[in-house]
DNA sequence: CCTAATCTTTAGAAAAACTTTACGCCAGTT
DNA sequence: AACTGGCGTAAAGTTTTTCTAAAGATTAGG
């Protein structure tokens, strides 16, 4: 499953490098110039990357930065023209993960958004929630220690639970994490198969008691009942 | 709580530089020349951070590295002469978390030291009031400990009070920024809703002590009661 | 102290959201 | 060409939430 990067970026031409960059390295990206959009999107739809230009034209960078951090633990990786010790010091001190500065190779610049990247996803084998056990490495799901086949998207809809597990997601975060962005706005494809999930993992589906609804929100697994 | 960082360096005047330079700054520190005495000492001790050069004299620091990341999660700060792109991808990519090329400064050492202790103490920011706790990113309220149930409407508009804490919000303010701009002039869908707050959430939700009323104007959320 | 406006609380009606099942389509397989 | 499994669609039935309304309490102002 692909991760999302969230491009903070206003220089036209800079943010057609990264994002075609990112796009080649088969990560999803949602590209803003403007410090609001980016903001407002970050609130309906969390991504697990940002990439922040500090020279940004509506709003400063840095503030950018201490906004955010208000609300959401998001990896930010600054990147920036200026070099000086004291904008470096006060981003990280904002709440930024790492800074870039400009020019950077983008090899270099790959590989701290894999370092970066990796320390999010716990590095856990096995996720676990009642008896049920899935294991991403070898696609597989299992209850009550018997093999429990799930199709594509059941698997996938699961697999993004558990890696957000005790959070709520968004009708809309699964179906553009799991379908792709353009299915925003189709929540019963998520019921439909929120239900045979409930059914497949379940012990009494229809009194679930790991894959809560939210009404109003979305969709919430619970790792203890 | 003093952070403990391990120092693996086998330049002594290096060493000696980077010790003093966390000392000052309150940090405990375990500093090492030699890979394998450092690898020991992790495997009976944990610390928070570890501080690498890659220049080292026993051992590769690159695979040093990547055996540490066989077991042990502990953020590393990779420090390098080495400037060349393909050294820094393969450490991070190796498992390290963030590479500092020498020369560097002090202040962006420290800076970014504090950085990669902030991810580690998951400090996710949450909402109190009373006994009364509102997590943001599980979407969670709880009350004396135990998890509370909040619909749609009334998470929104406890999680806008808690966002202005102790200032008055209009009912247009609540009702534009929770039902949106066209609900303004209708304070009764506050009322009732404030209402049931309370009885969630107050101890005696008549003589309410957190959500209150200021009458003719709309209400206030009070921290301290 | 009286009045009008504002507010709390409750209950039930209405609306919205959700679950579940069934069916038809499509792609890949036999 | 028929079969299969997976998916999207639709519809019926259920649950949850929100809105409405009304009765009683509180507040502000004269």
């Amino acid at each position: 499953m692909a991760e999302t990067i969230l491009v903070l970026e206003d220089d036209p031409a800079m943010q057609s490098f990264l994002t075609t960059l990112l796009k080649s390295k088969q990560y999803n990206t949602h590209s803003f110039a403007h410090g609001i959009s980016a903001l407002q999107h970050l609130t309906e739809q969390a991504v697990d990357l940002i990439l922040l230009d500090l020279g940004l034209a509506d709003m400063d960078g840095q503030h950018w930065l201490q906004q955010l951090r208000g609300w959401c633990d998001t990896p930010v990786i600054v990147i920036s023209a200026r070099q000086t010790e004291q904008d470096k010091v006060q981003a990280l001190d904002h709440g930024a993960n790492d800074y870039v500065t400009k020019p950077f190779s983008a090899a270099e610049l790959l590989a701290r958004i894999r370092a970066n990247l990796r320390q999010t996803n716990v590095q856990q084998q096995v996720f676990c929630f009642g008896t049920v056990r899935l294991d991403p490495v070898q696609r597989k799901v299992s209850r009550d220690g018997a093999d429990v086949h799930l199709t594509k998207t059941e698997y996938d809809i699961l697999l993004l639970l558990l890696r957000h597990a005790d959070k709520v997601l968004t009708h809309n975060q699964i179906l553009s994490q799991v379908w792709g962005d353009a299915y925003t706005g189709r929540p019963e494809y998520v019921r439909v198969h929120m239900a045979q999930l409930r059914q497949k993992l379940e012990d009494t589906p229809a009194a679930p008691v790991y894959l809560k609804t939210e009404p109003g929100v979305g969709y919430r697994l619970k790792l203890q009942p």
